[in-house]
DNA sequence: ATTTTTACAGACTAGTTGGTATATTTGCAC
DNA sequence: GTGCAAATATACCAACTAGTCTGTAAAAAT
């Protein structure tokens, strides 16, 4: 994916001190330093901060996202459970450290979404692609009957990515993934409850 | 509430211009100086900029939050027409410009929690204090009869501000009222699927 | 009345920021 | 090998940052 050419080796640690610091307080020329890439080079690549913000989002976020929600688009199992398990995964891969970090799109979102117009709208792409695969699949969910006949694709697709934002700041401030375990413990549990046609015991199993 | 002092004045100004910037952005001296306070009277009150923002958080955002949930505790209606009804006034009070800000508390928890150790502390028990008013709700909700003997109070009041906070996290990216609305209607729909025992009709029949 | 403390004023500073200017090296077509 | 553009190095810069310093005027305490 990410070649090892001067600019993708700029990109790539730029990205990892933004999942730690956000973009404001991102030193690009200090990160290449420790690369020994020089202040030179990397405004060779990229004429100003702001335009190694689109590329990392452009570049490493979006397709992170696309992948993340990917299972929908080839899924081998049902929608809900395939739903299910992506937000299970969610939990299984949250650790002390990441849960502090809170989520990188999500952070960049509220940072950087009142500051610049262009920085703004990539993050809303990075939004949008996801609420379409979400949106998409509950849509074929109802067809199926797999899903309410209640739910409104979109503003369900909306509402639950950004439940899940909402699990990632509260945990954050708490500093704890305890905190952020049981609140998508609950999410689980309500999305049970919204969405589901049949006996959710089925759903349920999957994650045991 | 607050008096008009200088150490007031600063505090009140500084906090507008939070709720526009953030924290970091945030120029405290030049804030003040359009209110003809010099910069020696800044830090005579204020000895960093991060007392400032602490104390900001408990003087002025801690007693807004608190009075947000006030109505659950001395409230004249059953519990989830009150919490239906100020989920319901987020929505009312709504304007494309307060959207684009988004909400103080949430933006400064990402912004500060992986920042300054005692910031995150504060913002924390704005956080717990909301928390409690709703547990403490749900829990006797549920002893009334009123809410869903399932429903686990502490998890369901972390994942409803959570949820609140999406909403809003949403809409800023979005850049747009409309998801705001859209999603706070479906976080509605939501809650009286999963909190209320009794027909949600009485309910709704509150917001028309 | 005198001392001491509080409340300010505003010039100044050390350090940092994102970005530039200019020089040098590299790779490659010819 | 020569020419030439792309790639890289490094010294530099103006703007800005939070915070300090020195001084003063008015309260408050003695």
């Amino acid at each position: 994916m990410l070649k090892n050419t001067t600019r993708e080796k700029i990109l790539k640690r730029c990205f990892e001190a933004l999942e730690v610091v956000g973009f404001e307080s991102l030193r690009a020329d200090k990160e290449v330093l420790n690369l020994n890439i020089s202040k030179g080079a990397l405004y060779h690549y990229f004429p100003t901060k702001l335009d190694i913000g689109y590329a990392m989002v452009d570049e490493i976020i979006k397709p992170m996202y696309e992948k993340k929600w990917s299972g929908l688009i080839d899924r081998t199992e049902g929608i809900s459970a395939t739903i299910y398990q992506i937000i299970e995964s969610e939990k299984q891969e949250a650790t002390e450290k990441k849960i502090l970090r809170g989520d990188v799109l999500y952070n960049l979102m509220l940072e950087m979404s009142g500051v610049d117009l262009k920085f703004r709208q990539k993050l809303e792409d990075v939004l949008e692609l996801q609420v379409k695969i979400l949106q998409k699949s509950l849509l074929s969910g109802k067809s199926s009957n797999e899903i309410k006949a209640g739910v409104d694709s979109r503003s369900m697709a909306y509402l639950l990515i950004g439940q899940l934002h909402g699990c990632y700041a509260i945990a954050k401030t708490r500093a704890s993934k305890d905190v952020f375990v049981s609140m998508v413990n609950g999410l689980q549990k309500q999305l049970i409850d919204v969405l589901y046609v049949n006996d959710p015991s089925r759903v349920v199993s999957v994650s045991a």
